[in-house]
DNA sequence: ATACAATACTTAGTAAAACAAAGTATCAGA
DNA sequence: TCTGATACTTTGTTTTACTAAGTATTGTAT
């Protein structure tokens, strides 16, 4: 099945950014460990692209919910290292990922209400 | 929260088919039948626009998941009676139905999963 | 009878988000 | 030296839900 692929896809729209959220909620992180704590939270279920993670980051910085620092492991700001963006939550970032979490939890079981039916 | 809608509305991405089809399985339906039904079972959480739904059915269609007659409550075709168009869930439609839930089923668990840590 | 709501289908255009693909650059190890 | 992992950015594509408008019939309340 072709579509199998673009269902998977359909599904994570919106909830990526719910869980990125969750991930920097317990720990502040730069964009590319984000990539690989979420691959390792999620099984290897969940293993996005940078060109799928970036403009999350952006989104959610632009919207408040989180704020970026530049920084380098040693200190020393673009001096023979790979300059890194860290991320870290707002008060505004908790309170949305409350509220979205909230939200998928009722939306969920209410799929799962409507495909548990026998009648329509 | 202005995003609280925008957030609600990306969850709905490609569950809304595999819903539809579930409605389908269970009983066959017209289109506007199938969006009182789906608000009923959603227990009013779930409220589709026409123009939303009838989409969804002609992707549905094209995609072989689902047939479609036309029809008239009483028989006769088009003569004093609103034409109807009633949709049938095909094997193959039966097939991407349970194939759906399935990785619906899987990626919930894995969203959950990561929502419910302390750590990343 | 007449207006209005509900039923019933259609279509055009918009917004949002995940992704593919490409590019840039540093660093570690074979 | 070359490859792969690390690290960030941007452009364009695809899919999907939704808004908004239109057409037409049926039933109900004024």
């Amino acid at each position: 099945m072709p579509g199998e692929e673009r269902f998977a896809r359909q599904l994570k729209k919106g909830v990526l950014e719910m869980l990125v959220l969750r991930l920097l909620a317990a720990q502040p992180a730069h964009g590319y460990a984000l990539i690989v704590r979420l691959r390792a939270a999620s099984g290897g279920q969940l293993d996005l692209k940078e060109g799928t993670l970036y403009p999350i980051l952006y989104r959610l910085e632009e919207e408040g919910c989180i704020t970026s620092t530049w920084d380098s492991p040693d200190g020393r700001a673009g001096v023979g290292k790979v300059p890194r963006r860290v991320y870290t939550v707002t008060d505004a970032g908790r309170a949305a990922l409350a509220q979205q979490t909230e939200i998928w939890r009722q939306f969920a079981a209410c799929v799962e209400q409507v495909l548990g039916r026998d009648d329509g």
